[in-house]
DNA sequence: ACCCCCTAGGTAAGCGCTTTCCCGGCAGGC
DNA sequence: GCCTGCCGGGAAAGCGCTTACCTAGGGGGT
């Protein structure tokens, strides 16, 4: 582990040279000394001690991002708009994967916290409990209080910028296109109890059902994981609990997949006996049969959004809040219900 | 930005001993004085220095993570498998995205060299490129000798641990299965020229080609960018080149759904008038119509093994290599050629 | 010819921790 | 009652860098 130092005595100069040297500080240098260093660099195979420099610098550079799960697709593509923007402005990327646990959540947020990263970005952490939602709040305001910026993407409730997905529009959008298609026997499958991202897109569809004479009961609701599988269970209770349905609206477009597979599997047609609507516009609901109809969040975008709100320098005028509009987007899986 | 000194202050003692506190250090403390410290450090809501910490104790906690794109469900997968074993082991993990870019992904590696990671794992990194290989080579090298560890996902020929995906059979497989069926004109729908991956995949079809007395001629193979997209235009092209193909592979899932999505268009019907493999057994395979066939790579398992290797201790008996074996899935896109 | 100032490089004081070494005091053994 | 040994705690030396400050020359202006 070739230092500094060592570095400094191979070439015969002082560490503060070596220092100015790599760093291609203002400071000018002659030339055959900045030769005889880069040369002792490359001879040593020096590499900095990255942890050293950002010690004595004081300065923060990487940024932390924490995700529910980046193999989830929902993640992955906001993920993907995060880290494009990050590294056009030349910043390293801390993915941390909190499972959807909000203790694990906590950790990281200190973790980050520790390791003086410039920001730090929340995807999806919105949770319904409230001692929950204080405790990370009071630690993203300590974190902000020592000179971090933070950004969430998801409902506002957290010192820090934010862009929010409209999930209560969009899950109006929703229902009120299958309303108006003419149903009224209408099953929810909707996502964990506990985030913020189910209980918003309900009450947009729990909206849309009063503005058209209905109301979702409790037996149209059933809560699932968010995922294929859990869609997929949750259509079969669903269909068990309520014979005359003619219409599913699922939180999000992984569980429609889900639903979807199982609706296939009992000889259901898809849209001609029963629609399906999801919620996302992942990249794979295109290529279903029938395509899935859904609401649309421009997922990238928002990835892109947060980052640049998350580097932009300074906060003279306080937290920022940009929102992302839902979507409708009709595709093959819905229709009138049958005669 | 309370620090440990602050601390110390604080609570009446020397930074030694808050230090010992916090890190819970064998060295016995007086019960009265951990309580005060215990106490200052949470008023102060101290946190400490992160970078500090690694510079003083030298010990390497974070460990990094290079894929091409978490976003792409394949290294999202096996992320997933990375991601769970290093936090039971809990350690924090650093993912960089290369986006398939060579010298992004010597940048990473000098990155996470600097910033003291315990290890590397490198997922997918086969360049076909000899002088790009010895310099990624030469770095991880570098960085072995300073006590870091490193684990490749794919061909191993760098210094370090690796599990290798059994590329060339699974084409093979592939191939094969194609043959016994009874095509004869089959036309390939290839990655990125510049991959390991592309190149031992259609090794592995040629083989089987070659078995079964046939070869695969230039406008039988078509090189695309491993996406949907690529996979659509990819199959259009191969569509126009050769009249009389019954057979498409492709070399991974995502294109398969691509060339799946670019047949239906044309209402060339699958199996029926084209059959269809793909390669990786994404989960979105089983949900597109028909049910894709592929050949099957254990992803999520090859990042459990890629980490497990990576955090061993020791490496007494030199380089590890583990395979992970491909395993055919016929389902609904593959069938004998029309009479 | 002198002075001043600018330039190139070195010296050394941190950055916030950890840890070795040392010291004072107490209990116990003889 | 004195010495030994142990225990709790502090002082201080780093870890590998950056950077403010200082110094020694050398060139130009008058």
């Amino acid at each position: 582990m070739a230092t500094l130092a060592d570095v400094a005595r191979r070439a015969g100069v002082s560490t503060a040279t070596v220092s100015r040297i790599i760093n291609n500080s203002p400071k000018p240098v002659a030339d055959a000394l900045r030769e005889r260093v880069l040369a002792a660099v490359a001879e040593l195979q020096f590499v900095p001690n990255a942890n050293a420099q950002q010690l004595a610098r004081a300065d923060r550079t990487a940024v932390g991002v924490i995700v529910h799960d980046v193999s989830d697709p929902y993640f992955a593509e906001i993920t993907r708009g995060l880290q494009r923007v990050a590294t056009d402005h030349g910043r390293l990327v801390i993915i941390c994967n909190s499972y959807r646990d909000p203790e694990r959540e906590l950790a990281y947020v200190d973790l980050l916290h520790a390791h003086q990263t410039a920001a730090i970005v929340l995807a999806g952490s919105g949770y319904v409990d409230a001692p929950i939602t204080a405790r990370l709040d009071g630690k993203l305001r300590l974190y902000q209080s020592t000179g971090g910026r933070v950004s969430v993407i998801g409902r506002h409730e957290h010192a820090g910028d934010a862009v929010v997905p409209e999930n209560e529009p969009g899950g109006y959008l929703a229902g009120d296109a299958l309303y108006r298609l003419g149903h009224t026997a209408i099953g929810v499958i909707a996502g964990p109890r506990h985030l913020t991202t189910t209980t918003d897109r309900l009450a947009g569809l729990r909206r849309a059902a009063k503005e058209h004479g209905h109301r979702l009961g409790a037996r149209q609701v059933v809560y699932a994981d968010f995922d294929r599988n859990g869609g997929a269970a949750a259509a079969a209770t669903l269909l068990a609990q309520n014979p005359g349905l003619t219409a599913i609206a699922a939180l999000n477009d992984s569980m429609a997949v889900g639903a979807l597979a199982c609706l296939r599997e009992r000889g259901i047609d898809v849209p001609g006996e029963m629609s399906l609507i999801g919620f996302d516009d992942m990249p794979i609901s295109v290529d279903v049969t029938p395509p899935l109809s859904t609401v649309r969040l421009p997922l990238e975008e928002i990835g892109v959004r947060a980052m640049t709100l998350a580097l932009r320098e300074g906060d003279r005028d306080g937290p920022l809040v940009e929102h992302a509009a839902a979507k409708l987007v009709l595709r093959g899986s819905t229709g009138a219900p049958r005669g």
